[in-house]
RNA sequence: GGAGAGAUGGCAGAGUGGUCGAAUGCGGCGGUCUCGAAAACCGUUGUUCCGUUUACGGAACCGGGGGUUCGAAUCCCCCUCUCUCCGCCA
């Protein structure tokens, strides 16, 4: 969430970038600034009350030990008044501080200045676009006809174990799965990335640490029995790490690695969007988690964005980054990079990784600070970035690799897949 | 699932009703000593909020929430988590 005291000196600026994101925020932020007024106020009253309250109960202790009972408990007579006054200044200053921070939590982050106005993903900007769309022949086929020509899919086995979107992959199918994950790794360490391997399930803080709560809460499955929630992906555990810590400036950035399957309800969604590979239920995904120092931040995105554009280039899928407009930007980011492959028989773009700055949004909800060697602690800024989600990978190499001889496995995947041809 | 123990500052670990935000040790930072370093010694060392604003004053925080009391880290209740033993099990 936003910070209060930058909320109340750039009052104008905030509304005004919030309306890049098609957000008005006027209602909201007036309300903030009356609820901080009236929480300020409280707070003063209650801690001069709490100070004289303080004040008499060490008198009366210093009574006691001298003997001097009646004193005391005239004095005792006297604190009946203000701990009742105590208690309902604290009661007030408990609900202002509820609801400031409900408003605070529905307030999305700030776009970056060079984040383009626009509704919707139409809107988006083609910053760049490399490798060449294949020419398929006529008779070219859907990966989801591919993957059952070659048996390495099978959509419909997972709807019988589970239901739509949860797919099962067969022999080639699965090693090709395992390839990916490995070579995503792979490559991730070489870059310096640290692995880790985290619960698949998160507790409510995490997900408020993160901000998919209470923003996408029906997006996410649920676990009623043990209130834990099924991840959408890495970010929300591996971020959710250093959540409550201050760390040494100095230990910036720390570079994350991780491979977990991603969980997603996908309420809404419906047609050719969901169709075979396009929008899982259940999905792989390598994911890039970084914290970084406030004025490093865009320059790591930056160097993010090239990691990404490398693992697409080694993978041979003609693919275009999009700067992600106003309206299309999730809530917690500040500046967002969509990858998109070519898949050539659906003739689509496909998302397959998003890469965001979060600047402090996250850190803030979390409490994740550094300190410098002088002065108080500041919230890092946190980044994360898909490198890369499986699904749509397999469908552009399915569809863009087809031969008569079969498809095709890219160079750099061939040492994990063991086979060159599927 | 059953039984028991516990949760204190960066870490370790005291504290069981009254200057306790909290002893002590380690670590960190500053200094003395030294050509320099180590050792030793001295000092310092949390976070958040409020008010005045380099100073300073006040409030809150000893897993979380509630209660008792003039006063709670300390007593009571609830919750969460961790550990040990038993059971079950990849």
């Amino acid at each position: 969430m936003l910070q209060l005291n930058y909320i109340k000196e750039n009052t104008q600026e905030v509304i005004n970038k919030l309306s890049i994101k098609n957000f008005d925020a006027t209602e909201m932020i007036t309300k903030v600034l009356d609820l901080d007024n009236k929480r300020r106020e409280t707070q003063k009253l209650l801690d001069d009350n709490l100070f004289e309250s303080n004040n008499i109960a060490k008198e009366i202790g210093v009574l006691f030990k001298t003997g001097k009972q009646n004193e005391a408990t005239t004095l005792k007579d006297k604190t009946a008044k203000l701990k009742i006054l105590s208690k309902e200044l604290n009661d007030k200053l408990l609900l202002i501080e509820k609801e400031l921070n409900d408003i605070l939590l529905q307030i999305p982050n700030t776009p970056h200045h060079s984040v383009p106005k626009g509704k919707h993903a139409a809107d988006n900007i083609n910053i760049h676009q490399e490798g060449d769309i294949p020419e398929l022949p006529i008779d070219a086929i859907p990966h989801w006809d591919i993957a059952s020509k070659y048996d390495i899919i099978d959509f419909e086995l997972g709807n019988k174990i589970t239901g739509a979107g949860f797919p099962v992959y067969k022999g080639k199918g699965a090693k090709l799965q395992r390839a990916l994950i490995n070579f995503f790794l792979d490559s991730a360490l070489k870059q310096g990335y640290t692995e880790f391997q985290p619960p698949l399930m998160v507790n409510e803080d995490s997900g408020y640490g993160t901000g998919q709560l209470p923003d996408k809460e029906g997006q996410m499955y649920y676990v009623g029995l043990d209130n834990y929630y099924l991840i959408p992906t890495a970010e929300v555990p591996i971020t959710n790490m250093f959540r409550n810590m201050i760390v040494k400036a100095e230990e910036l950035p720390f570079k994350c690695v991780a491979y977990s399957s991603c969980f997603r309800r996908e309420a809404g969604s419906y047609g050719k969007d969901v169709r075979g590979l396009n929008r899982l239920h259940q999905f792989d995904k390598v994911e890039i988690v970084q914290i970084q120092h406030p004025d490093k931040s865009y320059q790591t995105l930056e160097e993010m964005r090239e990691y990404v554009a490398g693992l697409l280039r080694l993978l041979e899928l003609p693919f275009r980054i999009l700067r992600l407009c106003g309206g299309d930007m999730s809530f917690a980011s500040a500046l967002t990079y969509d990858f998109e492959v070519y898949s050539a028989a659906q003739k689509k773009w496909l998302e397959v990784s998003s890469v965001s700055n979060f600047e402090s949004f996250q850190s803030n909800r979390m409490k994740l600070r550094f300190r410098e060697k002088e002065g108080k602690p500041q919230l890092a800024h946190t980044l994360n970035g898909s490198a890369l989600a499986l699904p749509r990978i397999v469908a552009a190499l399915l569809e863009n690799n087809q031969t008569n001889e079969g498809v095709k496995i890219p160079k750099a995947l061939i040492p994990y897949t063991g086979f060159d041809i599927l």
